[in-house]
DNA sequence: AACTTGACTAATC
DNA sequence: CGATTAGCCAAGT
C-alpha cells in the first residue's frame, strides 16, 4: 500500500493537541495558577489559548483535572460573574491558598504580571513597568 | 463550504 | 473596572 499521498504528519491530530493541553493542566501543582495562553504555550500551541478552553470543556475527566488552576489573562476568571462555575473555581482556588477577589485572583501586591504564575516555574513574562507606579 | 459559537486576549470607550 | 470591539483559531451546524 503505497499510494498514500502526502498527508504526512505535518499537522498533528487535534486529539493530540487536546491531549497535550490536558497533560499540561494535569501537571499543575496545588496552588499553581496559570493562564490559558500559558497553558497553550507550554503545550506547544502558542496563540491557541482558546483551544485550551476547548480542551478543558471537552475533557472526559474534568473531575480529576485541575481545571480551576487555569484562569484568564490577568488572573481573571473567565466564567460569567455569579455563575456556578466561577464560584466553584474561586472556591477551589481559595482552598489551595490562592486569594480570589471577585473574579480575579489576588496577585503579588499589584504586580503587573499578565502571565501571572503563582508558583509556576519560570514564567513571569512580566509586563512593562507602568508609568507612575504608585502604591 | 459558509456561518456561528466559544472555558481567549488585547485595546478602547 | 465593566462593557465593547476586534483579532484569533478551531469545532460544530
Amino acid at each position: 500500500m503505497h499510494n498514500c499521498q502526502m498527508t504526512s504528519d505535518q499537522s498533528p491530530d487535534p486529539d493530540r493537541q487536546l491531549a497535550a493541553i490536558r497533560a499540561v493542566v494535569s501537571a499543575l501543582r496545588v496552588g499553581e495558577v496559570v493562564t490559558y495562553g500559558l497553558v497553550a504555550d507550554r503545550a506547544g500551541l502558542p496563540g491557541r489559548a482558546r483551544l485550551v478552553g476547548l480542551a478543558l470543556r471537552t475533557a472526559p475527566d474534568s473531575t480529576t483535572l485541575p481545571w480551576h488552576r487555569v484562569v484568564g489573562a490577568g488572573g481573571r476568571i473567565v466564567f460569567p460573574a455569579g455563575s456556578e462555575s466561577a464560584e466553584q473555581q474561586a472556591r477551589l482556588l481559595r482552598a489551595e491558598g490562592i486569594d480570589v477577589k471577585g473574579r480575579r485572583v489576588a496577585m503579588p501586591q499589584g504586580a503587573d504580571l499578565d502571565a501571572l504564575l503563582w508558583g509556576a516555574p519560570g514564567a513571569v513574562k512580566m509586563r512593562r513597568s507602568q508609568k507612575g507606579d504608585r502604591r
